[in-house]
DNA sequence: ATTGCTGAAGGG
């Protein structure tokens, strides 16, 4: 309340640079939050393309296309490597539980998506930031560099901890570390203690249509919420550490931080200097603050127009079977083996793929492409 | 540097 005028002065400075994206601080005060990122339903044009004026997916339809369009490449580097990826988010990996060849157009032609599908996208992301705004406000900081955008994730996560042991329970916890010899980053939804003082993650699926989700969408959440407890176990163990975290995404410890971001930093009572300092402090906060591992993994699936409870999961954790499920799915990442598109008995997920036209595995898969949609086939 | 390398999730 007394603190009003933090937030004007972030706002201001915000709009100062416009050069690179702007990164969202959660802040646990009770303020107004001058949002201005593309989280409204009505707004046109698809939330994930890329900045620039040109970015729209008509400009790269003439070209023709394909994951094999360096073949010179192809031979010596790994998809890591030709697609210049340091990491992955986890939401990367359960995009490939649903299909392999999907993810990697993706990271091909990056903001490649239909409008509809873009439609729906936005309006899930929109009652999401609901929920979070919920239990938090967000404050928006410029920064121009990548040493900066993770210093704001890790203020992120000294300050939450603290939120989560004693009013026991937070929104949009970040999460990173090594699983399988690569790199992953995510953010989970919703961590809070139950009444018998179980911690429990809570992840969100918010649907077009009411009704619940086939099979293969749940297969693809029930993996996509195990990887997050799977990374966030091992954060709290102390098994992901500061060197890894530098090795895999090349930051500079050294690096002196932006203004806004020291500023923040020393406002939420961090006396750091370097991103190393932050980097440490947020190892002996995971380590040291007698956080338990996920106890259990809940997925409530909604009605986006209505709210309808449509289903509420409790997945059962499997170790093993998502070790394998990943070092399967890195074995595509590190160029072990060539990527797969989907069975024939799920060609069924093509219909709601950006990439159809132009897939691959679609027009080279001699028994997939006779019985694929047989109804639907036009003469061309 | 072949000129630079990432908000993650968003739903089917």
């Amino acid at each position: 309340m007394a603190e009003a005028g933090e937030e004007d002065t972030v706002s201001a400075e915000a709009s100062g640079f416009s050069d690179l994206s702007d990164s969202e601080l959660l802040e646990c005060v009770d303020l107004e939050d001058a949002e201005e990122s593309g989280a409204s339903v009505s707004k046109p044009g698809p939330s994930a393309s890329k900045p620039g004026p040109s970015s729209g997916p008509l400009g790269k339809n003439d070209k023709h296309v394909n994951l094999q369009n360096c073949k010179r490449e192809l031979d010596v580097s790994s998809p890591m490597e030709r697609f210049h990826l340091k990491y992955l988010y986890v939401t990367d990996l359960s995009t490939q539980n649903w299909c392999e060849l999907q993810v990697a157009y993706e990271k091909e032609l990056p903001g490649f998506l239909t409008p509809e599908k873009s439609s729906v996208l936005d309006t899930g992301a929109s009652i999401h930031l609901a929920r979070e705004l919920e239990l938090h406000d967000l404050v928006t900081l410029s920064i121009t560099t990548k040493e900066d955008a993770w210093a704001i994730k890790f203020l992120n996560i000294l300050s939450t901890i603290p939120v989560l042991q004693s009013e026991g329970r937070i929104r949009e916890f970040p999460v990173f570390g090594e699983v399988e010899g690569v790199f992953l980053v995510g953010v989970i939804d919703e961590l809070h203690y139950t009444a018998k003082g179980e911690l429990e993650l809570a992840e969100l699926k918010t649907r077009r249509r009411p009704n619940l989700p086939l099979k293969a969408q749940k297969k693809k959440d029930y993996f996509q919420v195990s990887l997050y407890k799977y990374i966030f176990d091992a954060m709290v163990q102390g098994k992901v550490t500061p060197a890894s975290l530098i090795h895999h995404t090349k930051l500079c410890p050294d690096k002196p931080l932006g203004p806004s971001v020291l500023r923040h930093a020393q406002q939420g009572g961090f006396s750091v200097k370097s991103l190393g300092d932050l980097m440490e402090l947020v190892f002996l906060s995971l380590t040291l603050s007698d956080l338990p591992v996920i106890d259990t993994l809940k997925i409530e699936y909604i009605h986006q127009e209505t709210a309808t409870v449509l289903g509420v999961e409790i997945v059962s954790f499997d170790e093993k079977e998502l070790r394998d499920k990943v070092q399967h799915y890195m074995a595509y990442w590190m160029g072990h083996r060539e990527p797969q598109g989907v069975d024939v008995e799920e060609a069924w997920k093509c219909r709601t793929c950006s990439f159809t036209d132009l897939c691959e595995w679609r027009k080279c898969g001699g028994v997939l492409t006779a019985t694929l949609e047989p109804q639907a086939k036009k003469p061309k």
